[in-house]
DNA sequence: TTGTGTATGTTATAACATCACAAGGTCAAA
DNA sequence: TTTGACCTTGTGATGTTATAACATACACAA
C-alpha cells in the first residue's frame, strides 16, 4: 500500500487515483463530456505526483507515450480538465494541479511550499473579499488564492532561503 | 481636477500620482534604495492608469521617451518597486499595477474587472486560510488573493460575456 | 450521404521572463 | 589618487509559457 504525501499529510495515493479518475469518468458522463484517452491520460499524469507540473512538463510525458508534442495538445486537454473541475491551475506558478476533491464544491485555496514545490489545497473562501466586493458593488466571479511559504517538513529541516 | 476611477470609485488622480510618488521617495531614503531615473518612470508610468499593465507595455513606454528598449530594462525596474512595495504584481494578469496605499501594511487583495480590465486595491487578509494554515502547520509568508468578475460600470453596461 | 459538432494534428508565432556578460558611476578604504 | 567593492544600466541571446489559425479525422443524426 504506497503512500505519498497530500495536503502535508500522508495519506493511501493509490486510492486517492483511483477514486479521482472513476469520479471522472462519472462525472464526464453526466455531463456528456468525452474523457478521450490524451484527456484522461493528462488526469492521470497530474495525479501521480500532487505537486504541480508545467504544461510543458506534461507535454513532454505525452510525447514519450506518443500521445502528442505540440503544446496546443497539452492546453487543450488541460483547460478541459480545469473547466470540468478535475485539475486547478496554480497563477503563481503557472502550472497545474489535479484536484484533491473533485465533484466537491469548489472555491479552493492553495499552499505552495516555496522550498519543495508541494501545494496542498484547502477549502478557504475569503469572507472579507466577499465583504469589500459586496461594499464597492463587484460582482465577484472567481477567486485566486495563493498562499507562499514553508511546508510543516521543510520548517523542520530548518530551511529559510 | 481631473479625476479617474480607482477602487471603482472616483478620486483626484492627480494629487494620488503625487502623493505616491512622494512617499515613494520618502522611503527609498529611509530604506538607503536608489529612486532612479527608470524606476521612478516607471513608477509614474504605472500611476498614470489605474490598470495593470504588462511588462513590455511599459518597457514600449520607456522605449519612446529613450529610457530603454531591452526587457531586462523594465523588469528590473518592476522588481525593484515590487520589492520595494510601491506596485503589485497581479499574477492572473502576469501584469504590474501601482499600489493604491503606497506605506500601508500589505496584505493586498484584487478584484478585476473581466470586461474593462480596471483593478481595484482591497485589504482582505484571509481569517480562513490563515486558520487552514495554523492547522496544517504550514509557515504562510505571502498570499495571492485575486478576485475576476464584473465592476458596477460594466454591470450596468449589461456585459455578460 | 451529407451536414454538424467535437476532437485532434501541426505550423507558426505571440507573450512573458531571465541569463550572462560588459560597461559606467559612486563612494570609501588604502 | 587610486583601487576596489558595490550598484545600476546596456545589450544580445535565450528560455519559458501560451495561443492563433488552419487542416484533418471521426461520430452521429438528419
Amino acid at each position: 500500500m504506497p503512500s505519498d504525501t497530500l495536503g502535508f499529510e500522508s495519506h493511501d495515493h493509490s486510492s486517492c487515483v483511483v477514486a479521482a479518475l472513476e469520479t471522472a469518468e462519472r462525472q464526464c458522463k453526466e455531463n456528456k463530456a468525452q474523457l478521450t484517452p490524451v484527456r484522461r491520460r493528462v488526469l492521470e499524469i497530474l495525479l501521480e505526483s500532487h505537486a504541480a507540473m508545467g504544461a510543458y512538463d506534461v507535454l513532454a510525458r505525452l510525447d514519450a507515450e506518443g500521445l502528442g508534442s505540440k503544446p496546443p495538445v497539452a492546453y487543450r486537454a488541460l483547460g478541459f480538465l480545469v473547466e470540468q473541475g478535475f485539475v486547478h491551475r496554480i497563477e503563481r506558478l503557472n502550472a497545474f494541479i489535479a484536484c484533491t476533491h473533485p465533484g466537491a464544491s469548489h472555491d479552493p485555496a492553495f499552499m505552495i511550499c516555496r522550498e519543495c514545490g508541494l501545494v496542498a489545497e484547502a477549502q478557504a473562501a475569503n469572507l472579507a473579499l466577499q465583504q469589500a466586493a459586496a461594499d464597492s458593488g463587484f460582482l465577484l466571479e472567481q477567486t485566486v488564492i495563493e498562499a507562499e511559504g514553508l511546508c510543516p517538513a521543510c520548517q523542520a529541516k530548518g530551511a529559510t532561503a
